[in-house]
DNA sequence: CCGAGAGCGGGAAACGCTTTCCAGAAACTG
DNA sequence: CAGTTTCTGGAAAGCGTTTCCCGCTCTCGG
């Protein structure tokens, strides 16, 4: 007799199910059946068991975008990185989608090209789809361009350089630290002379980790003179190049630190083809630790940023600036570790006493 | 005086602005409002241009989950790949997004990880979120969860052994004239002990190639024993693996032909650690043409399956799906070509006798 | 000059869901 | 046993759009 109104509406996709169908394969109302998916203590527990099983028998699924409209949250992340060819972001990427999922949210991936105009069509895509809040895990954003979102009041994140702005969470990843390990660990093994290749150097993010690098040599009594400072722009072809420059200086520096892992990958390269060896001629360490580092040839000295700890830390203060009574609901700032991991990439300057410091060399083998 | 009615409501976003406040800001009823944002050519000039330009002061953006729920169309599409963090992926969802986005779609991204409860918790999330279609291009996806998608008459695209169900559309990658291009290139430079490096054997993909494989061997003549067939698992770690295998073998075949690029990284990798010298002692030849492959060393000789074809083929199958009126509603199969690209892993084998072929190899440095 | 027809714009219904409000029932209490 | 409280389920009102339908106006021909 009641053919269910929903399916008989020429809209819907045929296999399509409504709460209606369910209610009315339960014998209750739609109210109830409501009431039961979103797990109401009310609800009498021989309905609700009625109800979940009409959900089973008719393969129920509620309709998001129904929710959404209604409830006014749509449950959705935004997640924007810099190039997502860049191996550094599908892991952060992987992390932030299990986190947001295990929580419930659903996560729309964007990838700016580090081009003002996709950047800007892709926070308007985000704002349309409504979603709940936006972490910018780019390293560098248009400033005007978040002027937008912070007056929606949308919940927002950034990595370490975000704008000073109200409603703004940060995750400040522990450069000052990263770095110095870094330093520390190729001055421990007598290294005097370090160049530095860094990111593009419009990028806040990467301007803190030069400032970092030359804060940690200044620590130690060490400067880099101006042709050891060489800048890259995050992505192999930009690590190759600079190393190449480095490579034709005399003497050479007989330790070069990246600014990440990609372009510590492509000095690797530029090495192997100048025919210098690593790390006898060269010592090599970069930055982010990838998956991709530990099968370099050697295997990359880096500092540990962990995606799992960054992708934790946005999602944490995403909900935090999303759920109204999140217990870190007043927390602005997460702080991000990062570790030294030593490999085969770094070793002792040619012409250093290896044997002084008890063979450390020879164990590391 | 009229204070809107969605801004005095308590759910909505503070900053957010509906179509009401539009109209009543251009004086004109919701439903004109409405035409004029989609362009509907019956409203009178002069009214569109005072809908446009309310829409401009207030800053309205359209909420589309209000839409997807009233036109049963969510302009969303689903994109599914194995694994995120394998680089062939990221190169194909940046390629596949900018022409969804181009066409007005928004992508929703779902990595498997060869995990059957993730696979199935994604096509669950992603059926709930409406998308209009969904794009498998895992290579190698479980039967039964396909069903719930094809019962439910979704529009759907699978990467070269898709299940052969109506409504269904495929992309057949030309395996057996990629593969076939580079074994005749091993083959023509004198290569008689070709070995082959398949990826897990499970995926239906995987076996396609591997008969490529022998198929193109037989062709020529030639056969390959047992044990120069092995299995990786399409990653590094799987090449690397695979490699040391044949590196054990006495004497050694002469050339490696790999399943996929990462596979072929991950043989570099073994051999250079082995001291074997590429492609001196061995050839190497990957499949995909990955960004990463010409930056190998030596560079990578691969058949390309370009990402841009791929995915402009599996953006088009899916509109053609979806969109009742799409010229090419009724096409099921897309080809996609692969070619051979020569780089510098590849090359004569020991013992052969280059001046016959006038002096190639030379030519080639 | 009047009526028919065309064209444009507004009111209202519908999409599938959540949520509030209220009525009725059940369980107590005095 | 009547009155009060507590609880449960149903009806209905939206959420922000699109779209259908109807009525108004304007034009043009007879």
């Amino acid at each position: 007799m009641s053919i269910s109104k929903s399916n008989s509406s020429n809209r819907r996709r045929p296999g399509a199910v409504s709460i209606r169908d369910v209610a009315s394969r339960a014998g209750v109302s739609i109210a109830t059946v409501s009431r039961a998916v979103n797990r109401i203590p009310t609800v009498d527990p021989e309905l609700a068991r009625r109800v979940w099983q009409a959900i089973d028998e008719v393969g129920y699924l509620p309709n998001t975008q129904a929710r959404a409209l209604v409830s006014g949250r749509s449950r959705t992340l935004g997640l924007i990185v810099s190039e997502i060819t860049n191996p550094f972001f599908p892991e952060l990427i992987q992390e932030f989608e299990n986190l947001a999922v295990e929580q419930g949210y659903e996560v729309f991936v964007g990838s700016t090209s580090y081009d003002p105009a996709r950047t800007e069509s892709l926070i308007r895509r985000m704002l349309q789809r409504n979603v709940d809040g936006v972490a910018v895990m780019t390293f560098g954003i248009e400033e005007e361009i978040v002027q937008k979102l912070v007056e929606r009041e949308f919940p927002l994140v950034f990595v370490d350089a975000g704008p000073a702005l109200p409603n703004i969470r940060l995750l400040k990843v522990d450069y000052g630290e990263g770095i110095r390990q870094g330093v520390q660990h190729l001055a421990a093994m007598g290294h005097r002379s370090i160049a530095f290749i860094s990111g593009p150097l419009r990028l806040r993010s990467a301007v803190a980790r030069r400032d970092a690098f030359l804060k940690s040599m200044a620590e130690l009594g060490l400067t880099a003179p101006a042709e050891h400072m060489v800048e890259g722009n995050h992505s192999m072809e930009g690590g190759i190049a600079a190393m190449e420059q480095l490579a034709a200086l005399s003497p050479l520096p007989t330790a070069v630190m990246c600014s990440n892992d990609m372009t510590a990958i492509g000095a690797l390269h530029a090495l192997y083809r100048t025919t210098h060896t690593v790390p006898e001629e060269i010592s090599v360490v970069g930055f982010d630790d990838i998956h991709l580092a530990q099968f370099m040839l050697p295997p990359l000295t880096t500092v540990q940023m962990s995606c799992k700890d960054l992708a934790a830390a946005a999602v944490e203060a995403l909900r935090a600036g999303i759920e109204r009574d999140h217990p870190q609901a007043a927390k602005t700032e997460w702080r991000i570790p990062t570790r030294l991991v030593v490999r085969r990439s770094s070793g002792f300057p040619a012409g250093s006493l290896p044997a002084l410091v008890h063979g450390a060399k020879a164990a590391r083998k």
